[in-house]
DNA sequence: TATGAATGAGATTTCATTCAT
DNA sequence: GATGAATGAAATCTCATTCAT
């Protein structure tokens, strides 16, 4: 009702309102769960009125949506930049590479993946058999069987089948707590990776 | 005054009722979500009124998890049956025929196995990392390392990877909907399967 | 959350709980007017939860038009015993009760005739030209024209001419406030009515 | 930087600004009714954002009282016209010209009277019950009976008796829809009108 | 056991209105 | 004058759960 004399700018970029309330809820929906967190407590949290929600997202589903295809393409845009150091012909370092940047994307994000495929209400069953990251996968296998460094009969299959691997793996709640515990994780990881194209891995 | 001879009984036994009650809720679950299912529903759905669902179970995810249940132990039976027909020593048939087993199983339910794993609103993050699925063949490839058809340096380890990857795959909506698209499917997870303990598949 | 030992019946008979929260609803739509009233105020008027509302009315709109129907049945009720009360042959007797029990039915429901054909939303334009009130009057007219006691070319003309004119008399604000006055009115009224017949009204 | 050559003049003379929101609220109450309408459709449809409503007008209320005032203004304008074209001792032709004139305005309005009296929230109840045109009509009785044209014991009254009966009749839906119906109503409202005054109509 | 009317906390959503630019 | 992002009070409606019968 009063004026406010120390009121900060009430408008702001369109862009970054959205990333206040998207940061807000993804910290509520860590802390306390989806379901448990009110649009309320959203907008209080990025510190803005309950109605500006619905000039951003049309929904809790929404934001949530919006979250997961964050992280995803945090977690490609880490691989590619890993992946994109392999000299060009090192189809073997590629692929390690690749299980290891995808893997340490998602352990670095905690439980932020568990909420954007697990925990949250997937509308459809597409996000573990169609996104970015496994297109991205599939991609690699396939260049590197035109390349002949592997054989690999349906990249696509292969794809979808090692990145739920992986997933499942980095998944499992206290996994890889200790920097040890994370280097053999990783190791693991690799191995079945190679050990899926045919590659010979130095582990056993 | 009679009895209304058309009336059916009102008191049926209790176990009776409570799979009445699954039975209902695991096709209107699978109709149209588990969030988008009332109580309300799935008594209408099994023709009992709205208190009778809280003398069986006591919430939605109660039912879910009994639903849960119900399936994994049946996938289980399957796998179970399906391994004990391999010859003891046979530890390449019985991964093939754990893999196949396991497959049929969650293509034979259609979706419900989303909707056990992935659209449940999962209590925690348990059921893709420590389900009586991944002991039973973590334990079979421990016991295959020890007999040396395989070397497993962490049998908890595959089981997870192999688990996760199997699911992904079947869990792709619209797969494996032909015989023959079935039937390669099958052949694939098992050639994927046995390359991740090392064994040469015919495959390729 | 404590049970409470004092408790009233919580469950009555469905017609019951309907009129206890069409009564409040009539109430407050009159004291501070529809827009002004809000489910929950009319719940807490019956003495029921908010939900309660719900298992009886879709809506506030729908409140409003069983408000209307009853009031318009009420009307109709003390019109038909008024009339009822002249000799079968005395068309001119019963065309003045009707004008004058009609008047009398809006005069004394005070403001619930403005709430229920004008204060209100009103969906569609029907009310004022389409209801039971009009079709009796219409009926009535079409009789004495067939009797020979007056002519009427159009009787459902007529019958909506004289329902709104009656209508827009009473619904004047503070008229008929004295017993005088409202005799006069009547007198008016009636004369009107006859005059639209073609009948002399020994008023002038 | 040059102004955009393609930009429409961003700021227009009040007055016009002030009418084509009028006329963007009128096409809106009368499409959706005046609920459904919002003040941020009424502004799109104007072509201006939300805020330029504010300069013009106080509130919703406010547009639907500019409308309901233009409406009225332009129906008793037609009226004095048609009146005045009488010869000045003509009080039959004069009252018949009042009522051909009063549902004329009415027809050729369609359903923006309704809007006007009806279905708008009307902040009290005076409007069928006062307004210029019930007070250019009670004059006009008033007078004919002065002259001894008929004889009125209450000239307001018959007024608003005559106002009410002749806005129900227009307010059917659907009435009057060919010329000759339109003929025959404008007729029957004439015949109606001379016979409350008591002046024999030619009609039967 | 079974019923289903009643509960009531709480969620989502709308939208008239303001005001810094 | 004009803008439109932001506000935030308030409204509607849902539905898991209870409990008297």
């Amino acid at each position: 009702m009063l004026a406010n004399p120390v009121s900060k700018p009430r408008t702001k970029p369109p862009g970054e309102r959205r990333d206040e309330l998207m940061t807000a809820a993804e910290r509520l929906f860590l802390e306390k769960g989806v379901e448990q967190t009110t649009i309320e407590e959203i907008t209080t949290g990025a510190g803005v009125a309950k109605g500006t929600f619905y000039l951003h997202f049309s929904s809790k589903a929404d934001v949530l949506q919006a979250l997961r295809s964050r992280f995803v393409q945090a977690v490609l845009d880490g691989i590619v930049a890993t992946v994109g150091r392999c000299r060009q012909e090192d189809w073997r370092g590629k692929l390690a590479a690749w299980s290891t940047a995808c893997a340490t994307g998602y352990l670095d994000a905690a439980g932020l993946h568990h909420l954007a495929f697990v925990a949250a209400p997937p509308a459809t069953r597409e996000g573990l058999s169609r996104n970015i990251l496994i297109d991205h996968l599939s991609e690699l296998i396939a260049d590197g069987a035109g390349e002949g460094a592997w054989s690999a009969d349906d990249p696509g299959f292969t794809a979808v089948f090692l990145f739920n691997a992986l997933h499942g793996i980095v998944n499992q709640p206290g996994i890889a707590e200790t920097p040890s515990a994370r280097a053999g994780l990783l190791g693991a990881i690799e191995a079945h990776f190679l050990r899926a194209l045919g590659l010979w891995s130095g582990i056993d």
